[in-house]
DNA sequence: TATGAATGAGTCTTCATTCAT
DNA sequence: GATGAATGAAGACTCATTCAT
């Protein structure tokens, strides 16, 4: 079973006149780490340049030395977010052969990232439509990507049996959404079931159950 | 079995000066769409109440009439929306006697509704932070009640069964849940399997196979 | 010695579309006790028009009625208000004889009129600038004629003494001004000294003391 | 006979994102000026705050750099107009050893004050109901101060008599308040007298034969 | 006459972005 | 490169006044 390659995920350039490239990932990764912070508290339009700044460590002027426009703010923090998640699920599964653990570890470990970074998460769902148009697309395609990679952990599941490639695809959407409800409905699970485990347990069995649905009757 | 009673929804009054009750849920209810119509489009925070009075047909100077502020103008789009959604899904099932068809009309009606109202269901997901926070937590809780009439389904569903209750309860919430995927994937969905009918009954596929995991053992 | 003759103060007429006069005063007056309420309390740029047709028992469009603006309002008050404290004044001295008597009743008066209606006292002396310009001038020359009887308290007061008119001007317009000290500094007499009796038995005293400047060396 | 010493005013501090503290005098003095014109043509509530910004020569944002709300505008108005007045007056008495002078000096001096700064007098004793409550204390507080200066110098110019205490106090607070006759009734004055000089002689005449009530008999 | 709904001009305030030092 | 002050466009909200019923 051949490793899932790394792909080169598109990106765009941010022009800016600082020349020093080291210095502006450099800044840039101060600036998403603020950034972060203050748009997870209070989502991007109620958060002010100035918050980020602070958040960041750099002063306004500066800011802007490093990216042109506020909406430049959200995309890095996209591109990096989105990149980590990828990054997360591969690690999980590198190293695993059976293709049922395979599937299983990237589905418990979607749960756990979006488990761990709920409010990110919610933040990325939320706030896409704050993205400069050209960049909603390139994260767009860019999430594509992601959910051809539990396309194909699904194949690989369902290796040897008749597979409606429709299905497939869908049940690859499903597999990449589902979890997110531990974010987006955090407030109605903690309130009616408490543990998280029984949730994230719960959910995997469920999962499991509906995938069934995939191969040819 | 006994039909779901229409229990009466918590609800806000909001205080204005215009005396004429009628004319207040005859205005509300123009400023409602007009609102639904910017909103979706634009989003709460770039959506300008100037906008929104022109959308509905009326000044700024009478919106402000009939609203206190732009949040209240959000509350009353959750307050109509929610309430229409839980009508829909109650006139789905109601008359219908058999609890797996009773299940399957409320998916499938669920799965209906998001995708007509794709537009309203995402901007719900995405603005709940834009309500005034006691707002917020009327509308979540009446989201609650909500998940209940799924969870009584599922009872249904099961009865003889034996069922474990939490199960029940995260089964309850991943129904309610699920079919918003329609709404947040659009973009993907459309993409990659086009047709929306393969993509409903898909689900509901994915669905009756995954809530198998709430019977016990 | 002869009586204060009760002379016609200039007045402007309102010009409203209400024929019946009766109506009008009694309306007028309604409206004039309404707003002193509201304009005491908040002055006049933060009292709305909405509020002064509660306090008033009417509606927004009677009041407009009565009046035509809301500076119309501010005038009414005014003339109703100057006028009260002239017939207060002039009941306080009528009847007696004794000129040193008749000056300190008019100051006791005074005194005690600007102790009842402190607030209004100080709604009067702050918001003058809100009267359109000519019902300033209404006013002020209103102010005048009682001035003039202060005046005149003064010369039978000194009859018989030489008497430096220009003294006797300034020393008549001290005793009218004086007593509005019990409005304007209410907070600093009422925390350093406490008990208004002593405040205006002090007062009388002091201006008793004070007008002796008037005769003639 | 020690001089008054130069004691410290409480004051607020209005927290702003401006670094510079030289930058933020200057410019707060800047705001003042204009503002004081703006204010005592028009009075708070008619002022706008662009008009203020003009004649400040600061554009709005940058006002809104150096104060938080209009409210702050008024409050460093107050402020400092108060320590002028205060300090004319200390500078006036300093130096004079003999009680009477300076007390006389100090009456004098009040009364030119409130001549020369007509307009701002009647600003001030007019908008103090425009002032942010806890603002309003500040100055109250301050203005008790500048009171007892007053109290002291009556009581140094009655030293070796018997003084009843309360007498004094109101005494010190009718020397205070007494000058402001001149721009409340400025129009009388004016009309009636004409001479300003006569005024302010025929006042301080008028004041010290008035406080010789304060002596216990 | 009385009512109360409709109007829109006017105001304070915020904040992304620019720019001189 | 870094700083932080200056800018002004834009937006929510108020309220005196009008007018149809």
């Amino acid at each position: 079973m051949r490793a899932l390659k790394k792909e080169k995920l598109p990106k765009k350039e941010i022009k800016v006149k600082i020349k020093n490239p080291h210095r502006i990932s450099l800044r840039r990764m101060q600036i998403i780490n603020g950034a972060i912070k203050v748009f997870t508290e209070k989502g991007f339009h109620n958060a002010t340049v100035r918050e980020i700044a602070d958040a960041s460590g750099v002063t306004e002027g500066t800011l802007y030395n490093y990216i042109r426009c506020k909406e430049d703010i959200i995309y890095i923090v996209y591109d990096h977010t989105t990149r980590i998640l990828r990054d997360e699920i591969n690690r999980a599964i590198e190293g695993i052969q059976n293709p049922k653990e395979r599937l299983k570890a990237a589905l418990l470990q979607n749960l756990h990232t979006v488990n761990r970074y709920q409010d990110l998460i919610m933040f990325l769902y939320r706030e896409s439509g704050s993205l400069h148009r050209e960049d909603l697309y390139l994260i767009l395609h860019r999430e594509t990507d992601y959910i051809k990679l539990f396309e194909r952990l699904l194949k690989d599941y369902f290796k040897g049996q008749g597979i409606d490639p429709v299905r497939l695809k869908l049940g690859a959407d499903l597999l990449a959404y589902l979890p997110v409800i531990v974010s987006f409905r955090r407030w109605s699970l903690n309130r009616r079931i408490k543990s998280i485990d029984k949730v994230i347990t719960g959910i995997v069995e469920f999962v499991l159950h509906g995938i069934e649905f995939i191969p040819r009757g």
